[in-house]
DNA sequence: AAGTGGTCTAGACCACAAA
DNA sequence: TTGTGGTCTAGACCACTTG
């Protein structure tokens, strides 16, 4: 019995601050992918509070994809996806291959400079820093796929100095060297410009679906990248169920086309 | 004291049967968005178990948006949001008064008629079902933003017989009329065909961002749309954070452009 | 004022996977 | 075998809001 509900300071239910602490050490990196966090005893202990209030918690950070348990074994921090099942906007080298196709890739330059702050796209990166460029292209059964611009924050992401991307896509370099992260895309049709147009073996002026992405770790901008695609080689998909909970009628057969 | 935790027959965890029997009725319209749905005591009856666990499965519909919850007033099926905040396709009405514009809507054309079956994205919908064909176009301060051509399934939403889509755009008509549902989005970039292009007073040719969305209730097809906007109209904006818990760091400043 | 949902506890049994 | 997370209970106090 009892339970007079120690009302925590913050006016912030104990099993929401825990969820917020244990986030925020995900978020950082300070707890990467692949550790153990601390057992629900352990947080018991930690927090004075009773096993449920622990269990709500975690439920709530695995419910969220930042953590995966394992009966017997523990909770551990996962490993970032590219994207929510909402969005789907796979690594482009898994998304060439699941097509049956052969994938290629091809560096076009690699180079530091410092941001243009005069270019709005730059400007989300931290202000006057250095950055890694890479320019690179992927490519579908020996055909352009995409042409892809991307910008690395080497205050964020000093590793980046020492990467070789003549082999790696910097896509990929990514998932492994960055800890979970927050994102934002933004999706837009355009007319090929002269270069671009020459990079995809396209006619200046045909249109084209533009991609880009910021991803900041905890509120510092990491990377920036603009992938352009030819208008018929790519389609985006995205996906809405309202709650994931099984529904005995099943779900339409969504895979034509 | 007791608790011997009776395992449910499905060898499902009762607060999941629970969530998914309230999901179902809510996806199904048996329940439609404004109704209340049955108190936690009542549940409790119901289910023949304790409050913590009803409790547990109404709080995962209210996480995933299928009901909201007020104190002391109860709990009630929420209205159908447009889309959830990872993938942002307001209403174009909103979207386009959200920008200071003024927002004029034309119906171009209205007819019942029957599925082509030629085409895939109509083969979605029910085969050799009768649909309503609304073509229709959206105004921002008086220049075309996108046309819009929707097919409404006939069967699936039959109220649709004698809606008016004259000064109705058939958006806003069916997030009145249709319950929650499940959705798809794809997002092309296209080159605007003659008529597209008369429609958008565009030259032919010109890129143009197209978004085709298919809904569905409870498994059956309701409604295909295909909006299409000239480039620089529009762009789609997607955010993606894991887990949206308070993080003292915050956000960054993610409003520039 | 009354009753809803929000939260918390102390204890318990269980399934399951790792050691 | 052991210990983790998964689930459930019976009871309690509280905040808030609505009638």
């Amino acid at each position: 019995m009892t339970g007079p509900v120690a009302r925590a300071a913050g006016s912030l239910a104990l099993h929401h601050r825990i969820t917020a602490d244990l986030a925020a050490r995900i978020r950082s990196g300070d707890w990467p992918p692949g550790r153990r966090i601390p057992y629900e005893h352990e947080l018991m202990a930690s927090y004075g509070c009773a096993r449920a209030t622990v269990s709500k918690a975690v439920q709530a950070l695995a419910a969220a994809g930042l953590v995966e348990r394992r009966r017997r074994a523990g909770t551990f921090v996962a490993r970032p996806r590219v994207q929510s099942a909402v969005l789907e906007i796979p690594e482009l080298q898994a998304e060439i291959s699941g097509r049956g196709q052969a994938y290629g890739y091809e560096l076009i330059s690699q180079q530091r400079r410092r941001l243009a702050p005069g270019r709005p796209d730059e400007a989300r990166l931290r202000p006057a820093g250095a950055v890694l460029e890479v320019v690179c292209r992927h490519l579908a059964n020996g055909a352009p796929f995409a042409v892809e611009e991307r910008l690395i924050s080497l205050a964020a992401a000093p590793e980046a100095r020492s990467a070789d991307f003549r082999l790696t896509p910097p896509g990929a370099w990514l998932l492994d060297h960055v800890a979970w992260s927050e994102a934002e895309h933004r999706i837009a049709a355009v007319a090929a410009d002269d270069l671009t147009a020459m990079r995809l073996s396209l006619d200046p002026g045909r249109p084209c679906l533009v991609l880009r992405r910021w991803t900041w770790r905890a509120g510092e901008a990491v990377t920036f990248v603009r992938q352009t695609f030819p208008a018929d080689a790519f389609e985006l998909v995205a996906r809405f169920a309202p709650g994931g909970f099984s529904q005995a009628s099943g779900l339409p057969a969504v895979r034509p086309d």
